[in-house]
DNA sequence: CTTCTTACA
DNA sequence: TGTAAGGA
């Protein structure tokens, strides 16, 4: 008989429309080492019922700031079991905490900056402006999501 | 119709 | 990320 995927395996169509991640996003997972599915006899691949899960973790890291590599690092860390410490994790973490803060620091400076010239490159009572009350909003919204949607 | 790989815009 | 190509 083929083999196929059994019990609580899916294809990637299942675990796209699980997970709200694309196929393609899914494949792109698999090359960065982050999913590692078993194949069936067509080919396809077969992924467990605790990749939903494990998809999630991804995305949770991912929307921290992470780039693939440091996710691979701090996957184990959260999959599953109570795991005690979880060094790889925190260490990644901080690392990206880090980038984070200095990038507010210098898009910050920008900013200011840039207020500056826009001020003096403007007559007089030009625009006013844009935010009036400090730039913690603006700041904020600087993370774009980079997760994948379902593929209708 | 779904999945696979490769590769281009 | 989307997508076309060419099969299974």
């Amino acid at each position: 008989m083929v083999k196929r995927c059994e019990d609580g395996d899916m294809k990637i169509g299942e675990l796209a429309r699980r997970t709200g991640v694309s196929v393609r996003a899914l494949r792109y997972y698999q090359e960065q080492g982050l999913l590692a599915p078993t194949r069936d006899a067509n080919g396809y691949r077969c992924f467990a019922a605790s990749d939903v899960s494990r998809v999630a973790t991804i995305q949770l890291l991912f929307s921290t700031g992470m780039r693939s590599s440091c996710v691979i690092e701090a996957l184990p860390c959260m999959t599953g079991a109570t795991d005690d410490a979880a060094p790889a994790l925190v260490k990644n973490l901080l690392v990206v905490r880090e980038r984070l803060v200095s990038d507010i620091q210098h898009r910050t400076r920008s900013l200011a900056v840039l207020e500056r010239v826009l001020a003096s490159a403007i007559p007089d009572s030009g625009p006013a402006p844009v935010f009036e009350g400090g730039y913690d909003d603006c700041i904020v919204r600087t993370t774009t999501p980079r997760t994948a949607l379902p593929s209708k």
